[in-house]
DNA sequence: GCCTTACGTAAGCTTCTGCTTAAATAACGT
DNA sequence: ACGTTATTTAAGCAGAAGCTTACGTAAGGC
């Protein structure tokens, strides 16, 4: 989870979940829209394996790779629970702030 | 934003979140419940000051922090719209998984 | 079998991170 | 002014991260 939190803070990883989560692309696919190297790209596909976000399937000598839901609901629930945390309160604080800022006053 | 999501990568840190989303809290009280040393809670404390997470407050000698609800607002919605490029359909994907796998059906 | 295509893995480099200890700064009390 | 308390800033280090080039491997086509 820890490891999923990780791979979402990287820029090029991001793009490649969201590259991947329309359609299933082989890593070369994936590569010939980055700036970076294939195995850059590999490099990412594996973080992005091993922290559960995105799942391989084998074709011929292809590799495709494609989503993986639970492990994006799984960051979802960690990051629910983490605002739980007693960051809750913290949605009211915010509506609070929104409430006054739409009367014109100041914000804290 | 960028920012924000990297900081709260860091386990550290994200305790640190925790402990002044409920009370503000001087530097030292936050790194007297750690086990690193003061001058790396500070480091931390500029990272989160820097992503918007956290406000500082002066008062006498001591720095008082707290939870930046704006912050936290901004980096939910930065996230609800990464889950949207796309993922969108990830919900109903993952729905229709658990529907799968109450059925008895394997995961594909 | 041999070549090609599509990948990953290894090695090595540079930059970033998180940490430490030591020194600087800021506000206060006397 | 001086010392004390609270905290940041500086310097430096070890390890991690992201990248590249070079090499290894696996599946197919001929």
């Amino acid at each position: 989870m820890e490891e999923a939190l990780r791979a979402i803070a990287e820029p090029h990883r991001r793009r490649i979940l969201t590259l991947v989560s329309s359609n299933e692309l082989s890593a070369g696919e994936i590569a010939a829209r980055f700036e970076i190297t294939r195995p850059a790209v590999s490099q990412h596909l594996t973080v992005l394996r091993e922290a559960g976000l995105v799942a391989e399937r084998r074709d011929g000598t292809r590799r495709l790779y494609r989503i993986r839901p639970e492990g994006f609901a799984d960051l979802k629930s960690f990051l629910e629970a983490f605002w739980g945390e007693g960051l809750e309160r913290l949605k009211v604080a915010a509506e609070n702030e929104e409430g006054r800022r739409r009367r014109g006053r100041r914000a804290a």
